[in-house]
DNA sequence: CGGTTCATTGAGATATCTCAATGGTCGTGG
DNA sequence: CCACGACCATTGAGATATCTCAATGAACCG
């Protein structure tokens, strides 16, 4: 498996080969976790730096009537806990989609790393920003849009940072959601979001069948969406996904397709 | 006028004598900006690093139809770009709600400043992950609460940060926003926004004329919200504002109020 | 005093929700 | 290989929250 924090820090700098070495063993300790289990418990105090390597997990909280709202979706190069020993207890709860494997970094060897790699540190820096970014485009997109751009803009958003970490087959990609995800991630109903992706069906702008999405006119559903890349800070510079990054191909069958998603 | 960016700080650690009036130095260089101007714009490039000292200010987006949406308030003792030299582009406008105070802060001397000031350091950390997690409550609050509930998770959040900072009097504050701002932050729109005051005065919970604010039941406002202030990280360890920072008293007259605040 | 800005109110339009029923797909066990 | 159950997506129809537009009212300002 290529390792996707590699290929998503590349997106801001290139790295280095000691820097990418340096990234190869400090992510080499590995936890597998299963499909809709936490990762880290509301309420936890901080652990290592956790980061996905593989698979889909989210940020949440549990509503007290029983809904959850999903307020980041973390695909693999995401980091998980940006907050290092400095907050107390964690107020959200980052749980699994799918089955994930996280590598776990403890502090003191994330200091040295920072420490002797500064383009790395630079690097790190740069994507919590960008997640702060796309925290405050999620309440814009939520804020503001009506069902059928709200689920357009997420399904760019989704599309171009999978790209980045060269999760991407042309215009195609995996999305292991169901669509009661994409509610909690839109603040929507499910039943109302099965009707938007109707919508957008009926538009010519996707196809998604047994959990692979194919877009089918990018400018289209950007404009509908009025989806504006900017917000990512996605340099594509250089284009990590041909050399690092293997996508797999659209699934033949659909039994194929879904064991390789996101298992793979 | 008492410093709030201290104020702010000290909500995570006691600072110590050398700490404070470092700070008091750093934010000596000063700027007044008139209310409704924009401090900083969309697409610019960094400056210096900014503090709100006094007054309103807002993370904004103009949207393409004329809507706008505010992704956060900064109030006294708020930093505007946390977002060092790492990000090419602002990816959204700052503007100011009320006149503001500024202080600007050359990216060498916070390079000086953290550096001979460890605690400052740490507690800016800690200032940027609680924004972040404000960001995400917000995102929750705002795709998952209805009006009332939604207008008085704001009026609640408000209350604890400018508690934080020493700008409540009792159960009151002045709330410099005409309900457009609200609607503009809670995604909803401004006849919305009376309506929902409405339902809250009606039930006895907060009382609102002429920007000044009066909680009038804190546990039953935070109940019909389904606030908890835990996102909010805040200690009110070293309760600063009866040392350093004076609130002012509620207004007599309307008059009055409205010139003291928040310009002072 | 007249103008400007903001808040309030009313009434019809629309987006989204809720609840309930139906249908599809897949895995499992006989 | 079929039948069943589990899980998810789809559809329909009525309920509700919020929006839009327009009119009125209140406060303040010069």
């Amino acid at each position: 498996m290529p390792n996707f924090l590699i290929a998503k820090l590349q997106q801001f700098t290139p790295l280095s080969d000691p820097d990418r070495s340096a990234l190869h063993a400090v992510t080499e300790q590995r936890r597998q976790v299963e499909a809709r289990e936490d990762i880290v418990q509301e309420g936890e105090a901080h652990g290592p730096m956790r980061v996905v390597l593989d698979g889909w997990a989210c940020r949440y909280r549990q509503l007290e009537d029983g809904r959850r709202q999903v307020s980041a979706l973390l695909l693999p190069g995401d980091l998980c806990d940006t907050h290092v020993n400095v907050l107390r207890a964690m107020d959200h709860a980052i749980g699994t989609l799918t089955p994930v494997t996280l590598a776990e970094i403890p502090r003191d060897r994330l200091d040295t790393l920072v420490g002797d790699h500064p383009d790395i540190g630079r690097a790190l820096w740069w994507e919590m920003l960008a997640a702060a970014s796309i925290q405050r485009e999620w309440t814009v997109n939520i804020a503001r849009r009506e069902g059928v751009a709200r689920l357009g803009h997420l399904l760019c958003e989704l599309f171009h940072r999978l790209r980045a970490v060269g999760l991407t087959h042309d215009h195609d990609y995996g999305l292991p959601l169901r669509q009661s995800d994409l509610a909690d991630a839109l603040g929507l109903t499910g039943v109302h979001v099965s009707r938007c992706l109707q919508a957008l069906r009926a538009r010519d702008l996707i196809a998604l069948r047994s959990r692979w999405l194919t877009i089918l006119d990018l400018p289209a559903l950007q404009r509908t969406a009025r989806f504006g890349p900017g917000y990512l800070h996605l340099g594509y510079r250089d284009p990590v996904r041909a050399a690092d990054a293997i996508p797999s191909p659209p699934p033949e069958t659909v039994r194929d397709e879904v064991r390789r998603h996101p298992a793979r």
